[in-house]
DNA sequence: CGGCCATAGATTAACGTTAATCTCAAGAGA
DNA sequence: TCTCTTGAGATTAACGTTAATCTATGGCCG
């Protein structure tokens, strides 16, 4: 590790015009073509890097920006969720030349306490709050209020900007999709009981889904289990079409495995998909590889990061426009078309 | 922002005094116990909290790690791939104390670049490399041989630590499992063509396959393109059955995807699976929400990247143990055993 | 009563960088 | 010849922290 001294010393010249030719560039014509180039060859000789933490001290800046987050869906729903939302922000970020910092909760700490940490302590320039977990830990968020933060969804007390999804737009483009193919009795098929629909959908959905003929409610399990939502809802719409109950010609879901476990049941009681019934799916999460590919809701995550991102850089940028009511910036979902989805067949 | 300084200031004692006591704690038998009362006093007035980059620049160490991320997937493979890699990674640091930052490819700049460069500087203790990346942009690794770097699968030519999977006996695990069933005609299907397999699994899949009766082959499409991935093998397998050629009782695949397409194909071709035919997938990325739920080799991703964090935090701590040859940590795949496998029809 | 030691802190120097100010010599102008 | 300017860089001080060394006071012992 070799600093301006190093350089200094062998060049013959001050620290701080070393300082200059290398790094700032700044009152660069102050200086004859012979020094510059005598500056430049030191720091070769001794192969001179600039030190990460004396600038970022000195400039009292990080061009780092954390993300927290907190063990809660350690399965394919969560690694989708992440990831789209993760990559959405770095990109954004590191347009911009900041890096990412993602931080996960210890035994002892919450990812958000070490996040918020650190972002006091001047180790991050801001911080981009996935929502969802932003309301464990209540305590954690006192005495926040100036800091530099955003959220995503959903719009949590905390005072700071965020970025929500219209889930309500969503439902309500997904019922136009398959009132545009024909269908008129359509089945709504989700939790409506349990942690998870409390958590995330109570009202979006009940409201949303107004336009729905009927809906199907099974337990909600361990909350965000894929495989255990996809068993559940086959064994619910199983039962369901056992009992003789088969007046609808589509189905729309809470999330995409709920849809496979929908096809599942239905290809099981001899209804082809989308032949015979059409599935609408929610998240985009894995509804590309399903069989059939499905017709469903796109959560649009990455937009939604990058966006979060955009906004946090923003802050920065000029915090004083950020003052007053947080900005809630609603994002309209996104209806992705494939081969769950067909005219109905008494429209044809 | 308040410093040392402040506190020190206001409770009437030395800057040293002040660090002693609200960090470092050392020496602080040495204190009157109201000299302390009064230094915590003062800290809590000012709301002092110590300054990351002072802290790190003095202690000359970061406590932070990069993972540099081209972007080369951009899709539900990659989101599996990279957010258990990265689950792992961030765990295993967590514990220790780290953080783990993340780094995106700009237009200007690839992800490696950046964090070789902050590595560097001193911005990060160390790197974890998922090496599929690492063969982007070779120059890039000119001279980092001291570096500490740990990469993952598969093994790159830098003379970095490692950790890789052992595909042969993952392959080797789905054989064995579908000859314990009484399977002896296995068909092999994945892409032999195109730039995946000449990256990914040439030899390892030649070697490890040698026990399959036959193999169909597809030319590879897009790398990594999931649902294109399905589709190719659908069509494949479609147009091989169609072609009369039905002698195998089991499938094992390249990975979920052409599984799911795998099983597309047999189920119109009026096959049911697992009871006609067995299949067996590769990566357990999309495993668990196909239907049926596919038997498949696990990646064992997570597991991946915790273990590459584990010997970067042990390098770190002891580099000279790590001197000579590098370090090649072998990680055997865990076969998972879900609906997509049956006892053979002959053999029941 | 002088020397010695422990107590309770303060002072100094350093980590590596940089903004603001200062110096010194040469040349220009009056 | 004397002042003024300009060029080319050096010095100083600061960012916030901390390890190593230093000082001053009081008590104890011989």
């Amino acid at each position: 590790m070799s600093s301006l001294q190093d350089v200094a010393r062998l060049a013959e010249v001050s620290v701080t015009t070393a300082s200059k030719i290398l790094n700032t560039r700044r009152d660069l014509e102050r200086f004859t073509p012979a020094c510059i180039a005598r500056v430049h060859e030191a720091a070769r000789q001794v192969s001179y890097v600039p030190n990460f933490h004396a600038q970022r001290l000195r400039e009292g800046k990080s061009y780092v920006v954390g993300v927290p987050l907190e063990t809660v869906y350690d399965d394919a729903l969560g690694d989708a969720y992440f990831s789209k939302l993760l990559n959405g922000v770095r990109f954004a970020l590191a347009q911009a030349g900041y890096a990412m910092c993602v931080f996960s909760s210890t035994e002892e700490r919450s990812a958000t306490t070490q996040c918020l940490q650190q972002l006091r302590q001047g180790g991050l320039d801001g911080m981009v709050v996935p929502g969802v977990l932003s309301r464990l830990d209540g305590r954690v968020w006192s005495d926040t209020g100036a800091l530099p933060v955003v959220m995503v969804e959903p719009k949590a007390p905390m005072p700071f900007p965020c970025v929500d999804l219209d889930f309500r737009a969503g439902i309500r483009a997904a019922l136009t999709h398959l009132a545009e193919l024909g269908h008129r009795r359509i089945l709504w098929l989700g939790p409506t009981k349990g942690p998870r629909y409390q958590e995330f959908a109570s009202t979006a959905w009940q409201h949303g889904f107004q336009g729905a003929s009927c809906s199907l409610e099974f337990e909600d399990g361990k909350p965000a289990d894929q495989e255990g939502d996809a068993r559940q809802s086959c064994h619910a719409l199983r039962a369901y079409l056992a009992a003789g109950e088969a007046d609808f010609s589509a189905v729309v879901c809470f999330n995409d495995a709920v849809a496979a476990g929908a096809v599942r049941a239905l290809r099981e009681c001899g209804r082809r998909v989308p032949d015979d019934v059409s599935v609408v799916g929610f998240d985009d999460y894995s509804a590309g590889v399903l069989d059939p590919p499905l017709t469903t809701v796109s959560h649009r995550l990455y937009d939604m990061g990058h966006r979060a991102a955009e906004i946090l850089l923003e802050m920065l940028a000029a915090p004083e426009k950020f003052e007053g009511e947080p900005l809630v910036d609603v994002m309209e979902p996104a209806l992705v078309i494939r081969d769950s989805t067909s005219r109905a067949a008494d429209s044809r």
